[in-house]
DNA sequence: CTGCTTTAGTAAAGCGGTTTAGTAAATGCG
DNA sequence: CGCATTTACTAAACCGCTTTACTAAAGCAG
């Protein structure tokens, strides 16, 4: 139904070919039959059918944007930035989501492989089998965000998790806090590793030789998991007097449950966020989190997708961590020392749902 | 590189058409056939070209999702729940940013026609001009979702935003509010007359024969409008007592604002949200929210697409609203009678950034 | 006027599927 | 056994664009 290049070129007394090498600028045409080719295009509404050029073309302008989960605020805000960047660039983005299963992940990276696309960014927020990085191969370009997939020989870009960790490390020894858990993903993500060496380090630099003691718990990037760390927390006999959490989501979980069992936050247990991108400057109290890049995450692998030197045998062992922020607000301060002595008598069951 | 049909149908030693129609089941083998094909495949790792199917069928497997901010938590709410009935239903999913702009928008409508999408999900925050819906025109399927696009022909799904409105009303009213604001897009948008038009009468309904008074403002869907509305509300010398915005987005520049100038919520001013997808209860107050269904909306539209009978005539004249309902947290509260009485000594700016 | 270069294009072969309209061989039936 | 039917497949056109290799005509130099 729609006018075809042939139709273009019968109405202007053209071949097909030559419509199309002007149309793609690979053909100089004199003024006039510029301006048939033109007339007549605009006069059939001509547009280029994109299944049949990315069919001949062998490739199909399009970056493929592989995310855990797209409700996610983190990777909203760095889908949004993705797509910016690249719609801005002439690519189309198409976006999927894994819901953080293995199988998705694979299907995912097959089915951007055949669509040809020019470029995929992946994320998870698990540690991946080696079968991620197999499928990984068979693209021409792919950057890893956010987390590692072991075996993958593709650039990386990162928050700095590490930095991450020790200013909030430091900001909470600074508040005399000397054991503190740290509740993440996974224990083997990178991220996990990161972050708890940064925050035991932080802690450390920021004690003047005191002992200091991290304790990592892990489970999943979500309220749910949020909740039952902060349970087994409460309920184990642990004395850790702050919290530093992976991700906003976890920081959520973990508030729910404080403020059911009476804990306040920062008076009986401080808490130190791995900010998405959410409001956290409005909770109560307002959460000090250490504020990740989302959209910078996002632009610039994007950015190394379509400018990056992609016959430079050393480009997949780049890796980028980009710098993070601890911004204060009012969810950090002094350990209850009264706290441990009295431990199950003051924390009452609240009323609050 | 990869394999073709014609590898495949070479390698079993039948012809392309053959392989193809099996494939796509419309050809019985025999079994021994049959294995010679599925051998063939496996052996080769044959894996269709789609732009080629796409090509040929002239039809995509493709839902277009065009959403004016995908970082906005209610429209990656929705974009989520798209992605995750269109992909169950084995339909990939295209998605574009519009960033509110007209121009973007018929540019991705454009596009969403030429990559001859099967079904297009458009949401818009604007009342768009007329060449939008012609825009819409020129594709088979398009689903209107959130606000309305007039002089478009096609199904329309909604928040119940009348009954959001009207739920609002009735709460404040029930405290003793019978002045408040309604802070929204712009007046002309069909969600704003709604949710005042119910605002009003639950209002009214619930004052038991008092006047009420509802002043709408209008701005955009952002933060930075709910600072300038809210700065513009105090500033001028209205009386009202209780907002009521339009979004969360809104929402955060108003108690922004309403905190820097030392307004407690709520004491001194009453706030319900009209909620996207945010973490409100953890807020300080925890506001009291209309809750909108970004989920069923996102499926809701994905279902009438494919599933929709669109020989139907009548198909286009749907519109269904969906129900909300109103968490009651605790922004709400009886209004304060004294501080209309001295009203600026007791605005202080606040220290806090 | 001849031969060479430039100009202005074009023919045709892909890209990799789908589909319509068949055909040749095998089978069933009377 | 001859004819109709069924089974098992296929030839070839088509979807709409790109690109390589080429040609015909015009322009130009000598």
């Amino acid at each position: 139904m729609p006018a075809s290049l042939k139709d273009v070129a019968r109405k202007a007394g053209l071949s097909p070919a030559t419509v199309s090498r002007h149309m793609n600028g690979t053909l100089e045409l004199p003024p006039e039959t510029r301006a048939r080719i033109e007339r007549a295009v605009r006069q059939l509404g001509y547009r280029p059918n994109p299944h049949a050029r990315r069919l001949s073309l062998g490739r199909s302008d399009t970056i493929t944007l592989i995310v855990p989960d797209i409700a996610n605020p983190f990777f909203a805000t760095l889908a949004a930035s993705v797509e910016r960047t690249a719609s801005e660039r002439g690519m189309i983005v198409q976006l999927h989501a894994t819901s953080n299963v293995e199988a998705r992940e694979i299907a995912l990276l097959e089915l951007a492989t055949d669509n040809r696309a020019d470029g995929v960014v992946f994320c998870t927020n698990r540690r991946p089998s080696p079968d991620v990085a197999t499928a990984m191969a068979a693209l021409p370009r792919v950057v890893v965000v956010d987390e590692a997939v072991p075996g993958a020989r593709a650039p990386q870009i990162y928050a700095d998790n590490a930095q991450g960790g020790y200013l909030a490390g430091h900001h909470l020894a600074g508040w005399g806090h000397r054991r503190v858990a740290y509740m993440g993903g996974g224990q083997a993500l990178m991220s996990t590793r990161q972050r708890a060496e940064g925050l035991e380090r932080g802690l450390r630099d920021g004690s003047g030789g005191e002992t200091v003691a991290v304790r990592v718990m892990s489970g999943q990037h979500d309220v749910a998991s949020g909740r039952a760390l902060a349970t087994d927390l409460l309920d184990g006999r642990d004395n850790a007097t702050a919290i530093f959490v992976g991700s906003d989501e976890i920081a959520i979980g973990v508030i729910e449950t404080l403020r059911a069992r009476n804990v306040r936050i920062p008076r009986d247990m401080s808490l130190v966020s791995f900010d998405g991108a959410r409001a956290l400057h409005l909770y109560d109290p307002p959460i000090t989190a250490v504020r990740q890049p989302a959209q910078r995450l996002g632009a610039r692998a994007v950015e190394l997708l379509l400018d990056g030197d992609w016959k430079d045998q050393a480009l997949p062992d780049l890796v980028e961590y980009l710098p993070v922020d601890l911004i204060e607000r009012a969810s950090v301060a002094a350990p209850n020392t009264t706290r441990n002595d009295q431990p199950e008598p003051d924390r009452q069951r609240s009323v609050t749902p």
